[in-house]
DNA sequence: ATGGATTAAAGTGTATACAATAATTTGCAT
DNA sequence: ATGCAAATTATTGTATACACTTTAATCCAT
């Protein structure tokens, strides 16, 4: 029995070729948080969610394991990931070595209709700040992302954008971790400068910046070993 | 019928978890180049010769597309990729976005005993250079990439070792596509020079050096469309 | 012979079935 | 009641089976 996984997912009536599709609303309930780090993906219940057979709830559930967000166990099964404080520090890390150079890249290629639709994200993100509930929650998070991987976009590598989808997936998973202020909109305004410095061809602020953002967030988090005691030891005392 | 795979593929006795192994034996078989792009790899064939079912032949082929290494076309079955020059391009952009920083962490992290390895690796590396034959050369484009890959591991980041993973297998295979002077050889007095630096804790210049051979190794590339036309347009005039 | 439609073969997409491993429950002795 | 062992259940690992698509081969008409 999987309860935590009743209404969570949204198995699209679709035409799609299966497992991709399964694989793609699991990677969205994960980012968007609807789906807990350490929660059990039992491969008959995926499959059943989505009405396809064990097999290609499997090959989904693989796939998420290349991509960081589920981790399986042999014998075991999968669970989504519970990124360790480590892993953690090694994922920002990666976005600090990695997103200043996509940013130069994007800055070199971007043109005037992108720099426009990058502002419109920025709007669009700054509403959802302003909006209550659960589903505002989630949109905002994702719109986050989003501007991250519109820079990865507007570069025009394509293995860079995968990699920073990777990357801004396993910090959504993070951030659910270890992250403290539920303010994760406090970076809304560095995601306007940044674009602001875009505008004005000054690729050093906009990296400096970027840095900072990157920065900005890690600071918020708090990354002690969380030891999961069970039951006897959260109640001693 | 797959002439081509066979005797290429050397499945290893092992105890290990299925699809795994058979994903790494592929992956070796393409990275050394005994595989050529564009080959098909079916799954009757790649389950036949690892004398397991078609599910974990699929498995890995599944794997290796994520990779980049392998493109699977829907209802059309998998191939050894064949990377476009675009496609080439990126690879190699990727690497010098990326490179410089990993070399960077390494150099903070690096000890006397990972020197002393990555010294070892030059020699046998130069050893490599003057045998003849065949397997040699093999042995020698791995040792070329494991260069590479050590600095990754050195840097302590694990997701970036991961990717460098990626972008070396790729490189290998764009090389073999579009490499001119066979001699992939030519950056091993660079590989040896970058060492240098990180020895005398220069890291500017191992950067600098590692741009150059990183610039170096596409020079060698020709990157024009190869319009793969067949018998008719081959022959005409 | 050549071109095109039809038919046969081969290969992939997905589901199901069976074997092996891990988790859970039951039963028993203390 | 508590702790351990055996047996039961549930879940994963892998193989096989069947449906569907693509590719190749065959056949006929021109």
């Amino acid at each position: 029995m999987n309860p935590s996984a009743d209404g969570l997912l949204t198995p699209s009536d679709s035409t799609d070729s299966g497992a991709q599709q399964i694989r793609d609303a699991i990677r969205d309930a994960i980012v968007e948080r609807r789906l807990a780090p350490g929660t059990k993906l039992s491969e008959s219940d995926v499959g059943g969610l989505f009405n396809v057979s064990r097999t290609l709830a499997r090959a989904a559930l693989q796939a998420l394991s290349y991509e960081g967000l589920v981790s399986v166990e042999k014998n075991r099964g999968a669970f989504v990931a519970y990124p360790s404080p480590e892993e953690a520090r090694q994922i920002f890390a990666a976005r600090r070595l990695v997103e200043p150079g996509i940013l130069k890249s994007a800055a070199e290629h971007i043109t005037a209709a992108q720099l426009k639709h990058l502002r419109h994200l920025l709007v669009e993100e700054g509403r959802l700040m302003g909006e209550r509930g659960q589903s505002a929650r989630r949109a905002e998070i994702k719109a986050s992302g989003d501007f991250h991987l519109m820079l990865a976009s507007i570069s025009g590598n394509l293995i860079m954008q995968r990699f920073m989808e990777e990357l801004v997936a396993r910090s959504s998973l993070v951030i659910a971790l270890y992250g403290q202020s539920s303010a994760s909109s406090c970076g809304h305004s560095e995601h306007g400068d940044i674009i602001t410095a875009l505008e004005q061809k000054d690729v050093d602020t906009a990296c400096h910046l970027m840095l900072h953002h990157i920065a900005h967030i890690e600071a918020d988090l708090d990354l002690r070993e969380r030891k999961s005691f069970g039951l006897k030891e959260a109640f001693e005392h």
